[in-house]
DNA sequence: TGTACATCAGTGAACGCGCGTTCACTGATGTAC
DNA sequence: TGTACATCAGTGAACGCGCGTTCACTGATGTAC
């Protein structure tokens, strides 16, 4: 948790450098590991193999593995973050949404494509035994983020016809209300998370295996996919 | 494999019965131990001793874990397959598209919710080490089944306003269309690709933890996303 | 600048654990005559 | 129906393995005066 606090004031000693880039080196290796074994049997022991060093070492670092996993998932989601943070903000027409949707889609599956085993610490079945601490919200959160001020601006940019729904969910969907902002309505909030849920299972689907025999051009596929599942009321006139 | 064609033609013997439920007892042991530790560390000798058998006795019955796993694959699609089959039958409206779409979405949510583990099996992230054998496709097949069953019957109600789809996503998905049905154009095979995506991503982000601050009632909540996700032309009149 | 002490990184041995799988075995069940 | 043999289920000990974590230690780095 407060791991890294010994930078907080760049403390420029030779140990404290070194700490922080060994400390770097071990998230690093243990995501590669990630990426032969999966998140479940992610083992000290082999991370301090790859890295040349005794087992205990590594507890210096990291008090136990559940914390080093936990190192993971924030590493990851604030690089998935920081991916899709940065090409929405590329997007020069902040008015077209569909194409800032799209970036973002297009986005987060190539990061996904590229780091799967990464994806799938973050998107896939949660490890057994192990509970997310606190400190992995906030990273978590940068992506949808995105997606958040986009629905923002969707709605700033003037009412759109989209469906009422019922008060159940109306009231089920405050927390969704209060990360997104009071200024968009239920009904491009629920546009939103039916995108946002499209757009995970689509490539959980991917990446899971589970369109081995159906689709054999994924990238045509998905390009297409996106489009279906934008939130912007235009989606049926994308063509 | 052919562990079970020791019962083909029904041999009705004290020692075939007494295998046939001692197979059947293991595969249940192991998918109760997979609602504790997750599919990769599920245990030939955790399941043994939740038998009381010695066990190596398991071997008897399963030549390896991997075996076992394969078993465990299976009967979790099938049984998913005929929940989703029956509940479809069971509407008595064939015609009503939009209905037969709910039904099954709320079976598949239904399911997974009472077996979480079965479902993270089934869909979450594959198991490292672990390729599913061809037996596996089968089963997996039968709830997309349904599903491809719909859209034919969409498609044969008459022609949908679906949009055209590029050449390379027409190359693409010639693998669904085989599954599905060459009587459903383009457009309605991607309209159910992106129903189908939305389903298992509202599922997966639901069960895996990401709605936790988001969402308060996932009933309401997933059965707006079922409708606003609903391969028919009429969804946005669903209200 | 030099010394004395405190802090920290890294080592290697050891702990106790559970795992998958094999093997030679005993005793029960099935089958052919 | 009875006997002789073959098949199979289940046992318990053993194999070799890798794991997370602890601990007393050595030597290097940092700090206060």
């Amino acid at each position: 948790m407060d791991l890294d606090t010994d930078h907080r004031r760049a403390p420029r000693t030779a140990r404290a450098m070194a700490r922080a880039e060994l400390t770097r080196d071990i998230v690093d290796s243990a995501r590669k590991q990630l990426g032969v074994v999966g998140p479940a049997q992610l083992s000290v022991r082999a991370v301090a193999r790859d890295l040349g060093m005794a087992s205990s070492a590594v507890y210096r670092y990291f008090p136990s593995r559940d914390h080093l996993l936990t190192a993971l998932l924030e590493s990851g989601y604030n690089e998935l973050g920081s991916v899709v943070e940065e090409a929405d903000s590329a997007v020069v027409d902040r008015n077209d949404h569909l194409l800032r949707w799209l970036t973002l889609g297009r986005c987060v599956r190539g990061w996904a494509v590229a780091h799967p085993y990464d994806y799938a610490l973050l998107f896939g079945s949660p490890v057994p035994g192990y509970d997310a601490p606190q400190s992995t919200i906030q990273p978590a959160t940068r992506v949808t983020g995105v997606l958040a001020v986009l629905l923002r601006d969707i709605a700033a940019a003037g009412p759109v016809q989209q469906p009422v729904v019922p008060a159940a969910v109306h009231r089920s969907i405050t927390g969704m209300h209060e990360f997104i902002g009071t200024e968009v309505d239920d009904g491009l909030v629920m546009a939103g998370a039916a995108a946002w849920s499209g757009l995970i299972g689509a490539i959980s689907l991917e990446l899971f295996g589970h369109l081995v025999n159906a689709v054999s051009d994924h990238d045509a596929y998905f390009e297409e996919l996106l489009h279906l599942l934008a939130p912007t009321s235009d989606r049926l006139a994308a063509h």
